[in-house]
Order: structure tokens, then C-alpha cells, then sequence
DNA sequence: CTTTGCAATATTTTT
DNA sequence: TATTGCAAAG
């Protein structure tokens, strides 16, 4: 007799999704369970707004929906990755099919599928920001604008006015009306240098990121049958963090979900921070105007921060321009309100940030569970050599990146003409590092490529043999010719331009020692890609972060503190987060005074950075910026610095921080807390002094 | 044509 | 301060 036996889900399925109602609040239980439809999620800063994207994509995976036909565009692909990875934990490895990543790493994919349709070669190559600007200085000259006697704008000038154009959708007329009125004057000539511009581009296969989200609307709103296609694979799409989303980008999230018009957008207008780049809140405000029947979600508990840390906030967000009607709210209680502390110098500042950090590690906070954050890249130099000197491992998101320091862009250079030979601005590249090779050689080469439609074989073309640098010319085939039929990993293409490259390199740059490192440690990143295009989209969209242990590898997997642009720190979060440079001019930056929208954006940037903290927030502002380090003429003109504008509102310094004065460690501390202006002058005096000795 | 050396000049945040 | 632009020398 055979007897039935019912054999239930998998205890981890069944227990960590039969709980999931208990542990959501209604509201996100709303959003998680939210299937068909448009949707618009407003998730205040800790309010579990990654928490109900991977519990959503857990809850549609297991109802049954094939993982791929889940999309998920997120601002970072890191963000991504770390989503997926949670989502797998809540149920299992199937969500980590989910396609994702970022518009502009999806474009890049998309359009790589697609390309005959818009005349691209699938090999197209990425632009970054500065490979543009070598792109106009190049039609800036062949248009003979160079010759014009008057100012013209730079070439770094000229990439600001036609990106702004592009991602907030203006005239070139609008955009210097704006922010150039000055160049008003050259008006035709900047349009004439656009058209030429794009057209360039286009025809070489070279497309700058504001070319990935311009030709794919162009493809999905041009090609109905490409639109529906792609529409109807993904069947679920979620956008993050939509507050800083452009309008194309919009268009595209639209267009993309233009079949089932299953969109669920999720995002909070008071963390918007990239309008610089065009980024438009009234995407997120006007969603259920554009979308009829949208369905709007508000998160507003905070599980992430202690009270005190979002009383500190919410009176920061309370001053903006714009009326925020949330008011965060939490239920972890604490004694312990956000620190704010003034010290003398930046260095003090360093001094105080390394100390903190030990005593934390002692209390048991890991090192991973702290990070630094800063308006600027190079808000942290002194940090760094503070924290060099005291052992204290960190990586550095934000600032200047490795791949952009120019021998590694010289060795990349050589692999973007093996992917794409009709790359003139890499040509361009490695062809001047030649020498005897100036500009117009470089440029009569380039032509000779370009007309053979990319052959190597062009550079050593017999006309050429009489010319002093030929035997260079040939050394430079041999060497592309040979990483082109490598088969190894992209490390072993590397350590064979290096061949070529390192006489160069030492002919070309005087501080070469410096620079030979991080050519290994590049060599160290590449060993992990085995795809040549793989390998060259990723160091253009999502390059690697620089790090105190690329420096010696030996120990990668230990903890390390974060330092962060503020930027950069999005989305995280950490149990204590230390702010540095909270003077005005700095936070607020100099640069955004003029405008009111742009301060309130500034302001926002210290909301951000402030929400980031779950437990301890220490806000720190140095009087006086130290001279001859840094900028100049900042210093000269300031000296003392004022704390910034936004802690000087309301009660904030009186009632929401706990101010910490710092003290001498054999002087015992005084009944009066403020320094007398006695005290304040022997601080100047000492530090002068101890400033000139360094000289 | 290239290279070099001097003068001017603008400085954030990122895909 | 670092980078770019310009002019003169090689």
C-alpha cells in the first residue's frame, strides 16, 4: 500500500518568508506585496527601503516570477550586488539571477545587443569624462576654433556645457544663459563644435556616458519592436534612489516598463545630491502625476539611528527651501547625542578622528562598522597621513581613482585600440608618448588608421620607414598585435604592454618610481577578468576604489575603515560616523553660495551624511585651515573659519549635540568651557610656530 | 613639427 | 597648487 506523505517548503523558505509580515511595518509590508502596476515607494533615510526592495524581489521570485524577468536599476552596482546577495539569504541563490546593475551598465549591455540598429559597432568604446575633453580639444582644433582670438572656453568648460545640455534636456542657449553667460558670445560656435561633436563620436564608436542613456531611449523609443521586446522580458521593473534620477533616465525607466507599465520607483526628494549632474527631483514629486493610478507608499519609521541622531536632522532638513513633511521617528532610544567637537588645526582634527577611531575598536566597534565622511576629495589628505602613521587600514571611496591617474590610462589606452582600433582618443594617447611624435604626426597617424578602418598594419606603413621614430611605430604594432591574440587573463595582456611600456614610461614621467607600484597592483586587479570587454566596461563605469592595502596586499581580507566623500556614501550606513570640515565654505561649499537651490542641495549633503550614523555621530569642525596646505588662496583669505551655517540654526549647538571641548593632556580642564581670547591667541602663536619649524 | 619653459587661471560632488 | 595655454627655441 503506498501511503502519502506531504512533504513540506524548505524550513528556511517557509520560516524566513512566513515571518515576513511580522517582521515588516503595513507600510512596507504594502510595497513588498505590491505587484502590478506603478508604484512610488518615499522612503525616509534608514527606513528600510533596501530592506523592502530585496524583500520584494524575494516575494515576487518565490510567488513564481523568473528571476531574469526581475529588473533592478540601482545607482551603484555595488548597491546592486549587496541587494541581490541579501535577497539571496532571505530565500536562495535564484535571486541572484536577477538582472540589475546601473542605467549606465545596462545601456552599455544593451546596446552592445543592439548596436546595428543605431549604426555603433558592438565594440564601442567608453568615454570618461576626460577622454571627452581630448575628443573636443581634438574638433576644437580641426574647426580651427583654437585660432580664435578672444577667450574661448576650455575644453574642460566645453564638456560641462554639452553634458548639462544632454542629461537636462536644453538648448546650448539655455545652458550658458544659465550658468556661462559669459560665453554667450560664442554661441554658434560652441553649437557648431556640438553637431561635430556628436557626429565624431558616432562615427569612431565612441559614445561618453551621456551616449549610453541618449542612445538607449533612442533605441527603445525609435524601435517599437525592439521596446516591446525588451519591455516585455523584464516584467518587473524597480528603480532606487529615483530622487536622483535625470530625465532621460526617467524616459528610459518609463519606456522600459512601456508594456506592463510595472514600474515601482523608490526614493526620498530630501536626499537628492546630484542635480549638478542634472539629476531632477520633480521625477520623484511628479511619478503619480505621470503615472495614472500610481500607488504611493510612505516609510517613515526610522530603524536605523538612535533618537537623538534624527532629532539633530530633522531640524537640518527643517530649514530647507522645499517643506519636507516627514519627520523621522524611531524607537532606539539613546543617552548619547551626536558629538560635535572644535578643534584648532586639521591636523588636530586627524589627531582626534585616529583617536576616536582606536578607543571605538576598543569598545568592540569594528573598524568596517566606522567610517569618515567629507564634501571633497581631498578633504581627507591629512587624515591619511595620520592614519598611515598609526596603522589604521582604510579604502578611500570617492576623489580622484587610480584609473584615471594617466600611466594607468596610458596602459589602458593600449588595450581600449585592441577592443576598438578606430579609438582615436586612445591613439592619440600612445601615440604622443612617442619620441619625435607631437600632435600633427599623431593626427596624420590617427587618419591613416582610421581610413584602413582600424588595421594595425597602418603604422608601419612603407612611407613611413624614413622617420626618425619608425622603429618605435614597429615595437608598437608587435606589442597590440600580441595582446590581441593573448587568450590569458587581462593581467597577462597587461605585463606584455608593460614590456612595451615601462622604457616609456620611464622616458616620459620624471617621478616614474612612484608610479611603477601601481602599474603591479593594476596588473593585480586585471589578474581576476578574463574579457577584454568585460574587464574595460568595469574600469569605466564601476572602476576600483583606491586603498591603503592595495598598497600591500598581504592582508586584504582584514577590516578596514571607510573614508568617503559624502557623494559617495549613499545608501550605507555604519554604527559611528565621524564628519569632518564643518565650516562654512566647505559645507555649504564656496562654489554653491550664490544659489539658493544649490545651498539647499548642500544642505541635504548633511542630512545624508548625518542619517548614515546608526549609534554615534561626532561632528567635527578645525578653526583654522592650515596654511600652505591645500588651496591656496582659501587659506590666505580665511584663516578663522565660521562652523557651517547649518548647525548654527535653531538650537542645534545649544540642545541637540553634546559639545566636547578638547584638552591638553596634563592641563586639567577648566570650569568655563570657551577659550578666552588669551587662549586663543597662544594657540595661534604655538601653531604658527610649530609651522614654521616644518619649514 | 616638437619640445620646452613661462604665464595664466580655475579649484566639488559622479556615471 | 596643478593644470592648461601660449610663445619661442630647437
Amino acid at each position: 500500500m503506498t501511503k502519502s506523505y506531504v512533504l513540506k517548503p524548505s524550513t528556511r523558505e517557509a520560516t524566513e518568508l512566513s515571518n515576513l509580515r511580522s517582521e515588516l511595518n503595513p507600510a512596507q509590508w504594502d510595497a513588498v506585496t505590491f505587484r502590478e502596476g506603478s508604484c512610488l515607494v518615499i522612503a525616509g533615510a534608514g527606513s528600510g527601503k533596501t530592506r523592502v526592495l530585496v524583500y520584494r524581489v524575494a516575494y515576487l521570485v518565490n510567488s513564481g516570477v523568473d528571476p531574469e524577468q526581475i529588473l533592478l536599476l540601482t545607482f551603484t552596482r555595488r548597491a546592486a550586488r549587496e541587494m541581490l546577495q541579501r535577497a539571496s539569504l532571505v530565500l536562495d541563490e535564484r535571486c541572484g539571477r536577477v538582472s540589475g546593475g546601473t542605467f549606465h551598465s545596462f545601456a552599455s549591455t544593451l546596446l552592445r545587443r543592439f548596436s546595428k540598429h543605431l549604426g555603433l559597432h558592438p565594440n564601442f568604446t567608453i568615454l570618461d569624462r576626460s577622454d571627452s575633453e581630448d575628443v573636443i580639444q581634438l574638433i576644437r582644433t580641426e574647426l580651427g576654433f583654437d585660432k580664435i582670438k578672444k577667450r574661448f572656453p576650455r575644453k574642460k568648460t566645453l564638456q560641462q556645457i554639452l553634458s548639462a545640455c544632454v542629461n537636462k534636456q536644453l538648448e546650448i542657449e539655455e545652458v550658458l544663459e544659465k550658468s556661462h553667460p559669459h560665453f554667450l558670445d560664442f554661441l554658434g560656435e560652441i553649437e557648431a563644435l556640438q553637431a561635430r561633436f556628436n557626429e565624431y563620436k558616432l562615427s569612431l564608436s565612441l559614445l561618453d556616458y551621456d551616449d549610453l542613456l541618449v542612445y538607449l531611449k533612442l533605441l527603445l523609443s525609435t524601435e517599437p519592436r525592439i521596446r516591446e521586446e525588451i519591455s516585455s522580458k523584464y516584467r518587473f521593473v524597480m528603480v532606487d534612489e529615483y530622487q536622483d534620477t535625470n530625465c532621460l533616465q526617467a524616459r528610459i525607466a518609463s519606456l522600459l516598463s512601456s508594456v506592463h507599465k510595472n514600474l515601482m520607483v523608490v526614493g526620498d526628494d530630501s536626499q537628492s545630491i546630484y542635480s549638478f549632474r542634472g539629476a531632477d527631483f520633480r521625477n520623484i514629486m511628479g511619478f503619480p502625476k505621470q503615472n495614472e493610478g500610481c500607488k504611493v507608499i510612505k516609510l517613515e519609521e526610522n530603524y536605523r539611528s538612535t533618537q537623538p541622531i534624527l532629532d539633530l536632522t530633522n531640524e537640518v532638513i527643517a530649514g530647507a527651501l522645499r517643506s519636507h513633511e516627514k519627520v523621522l521617528y524611531s524607537r532606539k532610544k539613546s543617552e548619547q547625542k551626536p558629538v560635535y567637537v572644535e578643534t584648532f588645526s586639521e591636523n588636530e582634527q586627524s589627531r582626534f578622528v585616529v583617536q576616536r577611531v582606536l578607543e571605538l575598536r576598543e569598545e568592540g566597534v569594528a573598524l568596517n562598522e566606522i567610517a569618515v565622511l567629507f564634501r571633497n576629495g581631498w578633504h581627507s589628505n591629512d587624515l591619511e597621513v595620520e592614519l598611515s602613521a598609526s596603522g589604521i587600514p582604510f579604502v578611500k571611496y570617492g576623489g580622484i581613482k587610480f584609473v584615471e591617474a594617466s600611466h594607468i590610462k596610458d596602459i589602458l589606452a593600449h588595450l581600449r585600440v585592441c577592443h576598438n582600433p578606430m579609438d582615436s582618443v586612445s591613439w592619440l594617447r600612445i601615440l604622443l608618448l612617442l619620441e619625435g611624435v607631437g600632435p600633427q604626426t599623431a593626427k596624420d597617424l590617427i587618419e591613416r588608421i582610421v581610413t584602413v578602418r582600424g588595421s594595425f598594419d597602418a603604422l608601419v606603413d612603407k612611407d613611413l620607414e624614413k622617420r626618425k621614430f619608425f622603429p618605435l611605430l614597429e615595437k608598437l604594432r608587435d606589442t597590440l598585435v600580441a595582446v590581441r591574440e593573448c587568450h590569458g587573463t587581462l593581467g597577462e595582456m597587461i605585463l606584455i604592454i608593460d614590456q612595451y611600456y615601462r622604457p616609456i614610461l620611464k622616458n616620459h614621467y620624471d617621478d616614474f618610481q612612484k608610479r611603477i607600484p601601481d602599474i603591479d597592483s593594476f596588473e593585480a586587479i586585471a589578474e581576476r577578468y578574463r574579457d577584454l570587454e568585460e574587464f574595460l566596461v568595469e574600469m569605466s563605469l564601476e572602476p576600483p576604489e583606491r586603498s591603503q592595502t592595495d598598497v600591500d596586499p598581504l592582508d586584504k581580507d582584514q577590516e578596514q575603515l571607510t573614508l568617503s566623500t559624502i557623494h559617495s556614501a549613499k545608501g550605507l550606513e555604519w554604527h559611528s560616523v565621524l564628519i569632518l570640515h564643518l565650516v562654512d565654505g566647505f559645507l555649504p561649499s564656496e562654489r554653491s553660495l550664490e544659489s539658493p537651490e544649490e545651498v539647499d542641495e548642500e544642505r541635504r549633503l548633511l542630512y545624508v551624511a548625518a542619517t548614515r550614523a546608526r549609534e554615534n555621530l561626532y561632528l567635527l569642525k578645525p578653526s583654522l585651515q592650515s596654511p600652505g596646505r591645500g588651496n591656496y588662496y582659501q587659506s590666505a583669505t580665511r584663516g578663522f573659519q565660521m562652523v557651517s551655517r547649518f548647525l548654527t540654526e535653531g538650537d542645534i549647538l545649544n540642545d541637540k549635540v553634546e559639545q566636547w571641548r578638547l584638552v591638553p593632556e596634563d592641563k586639567p580642564e577648566k570650569k568655563d568651557p570657551r577659550r578666552s581670547t588669551q587662549e586663543l591667541m597662544d594657540d595661534v602663536h604655538r601653531f604658527l610656530a610649530e609651522h614654521s619649524k616644518k619649514k
